[in-house]
DNA sequence: CAGCATTTTCCTGATT
DNA sequence: CAATCAGGAAAATGCT
């Protein structure tokens, strides 16, 4: 795959906006980038992104959020107001004025303490800031398995690429937001007017002004949530979606995000491990709340781990996963999922 | 609109 | 006993 390397740095680019909406309009890393390969390294050039806009002269976007200064911590503050249209009379620029260690450490009441309702966004754009390495560390990872990344790439582009611009902004949500430990983990489900990070810049101000009054307000159709119905009661915790935005489910599906999960052990808070890496072999940690999770990213709360499992099991007849006999919450992937395996030797 | 894929929900029964 | 596992059924939603 030598010769293929500025092809494919030209697709990375494209694969990781498209793949990771939340990506869209950042500056993605440009330069160099190397990745291990048996023994040695193989070098790629990201090339600037030939997107719109770009805004980023501080350079924050190459850096990881702790890592700022307090001159890029105000200029994501800069961009952020200006990305959510948002008054920027109604923020007190002496609160924005921190370095990037100081940021992170502020919780999702703080932000909202500091910056009202532009404080959910702040928050959520900066949980997937902090998961930027991820998305690399995972960008590397298809490298290495060109199958894998050809079919991807593929895949997505076919279907949304090249067909239209606009991203679904349930799509995704967050990347592995089981990342960020400390921030996200601990938060309450926070349903918020859509999806807090649905990024696209369509409806952001709709969402913005729904959040600050969200109480449900009719008048939206209320579509059902797929699935048989559930048969009454159990919890009217109906504070969810106000709208909801097409469907959520592609590319992402429930193998896939446990995959992605388990992919990123550093951001991977004690959800799921690896049993036998190289047998693709995984034991849940915490079922439920791996569960409620998947229910984020789908908007459904009420997910559960019995019904997650249900459709774990379906898997099998598929194999996308093996049947483990005797151990409980331990499943193994199959010959039908892809892009688990750590050194899938690809063939020339 | 039909049919398919992929869940989601429920349920009964068996195991651990 | 509480969690899980096993699957069958039925239903929902998006896609082709």
């Amino acid at each position: 795959m030598a010769g293929a390397t500025c092809d494919m740095s030209n697709i990375l680019t494209n694969y990781i906006t498209t793949l990771y909406p939340p990506m869209q309009g950042l500056p993605v890393p440009t330069g160099p980038i190397s990745i291990p390969e048996n023994d040695k390294f193989l070098t790629f050039s990201i090339p600037e992104p030939s997107s719109e806009l770009t805004g980023d002269p501080s350079g924050w976007a190459q850096n990881i959020p702790n890592l700022w200064s307090r001159a890029q911590v105000l200029d994501w503050f800069s961009y952020s107001i200006e990305r959510n249209k948002w008054d920027a009379s109604t923020i007190d620029l002496k609160q924005c004025d921190m370095d990037g260690q100081h940021l992170c450490q502020l919780s999702r009441e703080d932000m909202r303490t500091m910056f009202g309702g532009l404080g959910d966004k702040l928050y959520d754009h900066l949980c997937q800031l902090k998961e930027y390495p991820f998305v690399w560390d995972l960008i590397c990872d298809l490298i290495r398995n060109e199958d894998q990344l050809q079919q991807g790439i593929k895949k997505e582009m076919d279907i949304d690429f090249y067909a239209d611009r606009t991203i679904d902004p349930g799509y995704y949500s967050d990347p592995i937001s089981p990342a960020s430990p400390a921030s996200c983990a601990s938060l309450p489900y926070s349903p918020q007017a859509g999806d807090s990070s649905a990024g696209s810049d369509m409806d952001i101000k709709t969402c913005l002004n729904k959040d600050v009054f969200s109480n449900k307000s009719d008048g939206t159709p209320n579509k059902r949530r797929r699935g048989r119905p559930r048969k009454l009661n159990s919890d009217c915790r109906d504070i969810l979606e106000t709208k909801k935005s097409k469907h959520s489910a592609r590319g992402t599906h429930l193998w896939e995000f446990i995959r992605d999960i388990l992919l990123n052990p550093d951001l991977n808070d004690g959800l799921l491990k690896w049993e036998d890496r190289t047998e693709g072999v995984f034991k849940f940690l915490r079922s439920e709340a791996v569960a409620q999770l998947w229910g984020q990213k789908k908007k459904n709360a009420s997910m559960t781990y019995e019904k997650l499992s249900r459709a774990m099991r379906y898997y099998y007849k598929r194999e996308i996963l093996e049947r483990v006999d005797g151990r409980r919450l331990v499943y193994k992937f199959g010959k039908n999922s892809t892009g688990w395996r750590l050194s899938d030797k690809v063939s020339q």
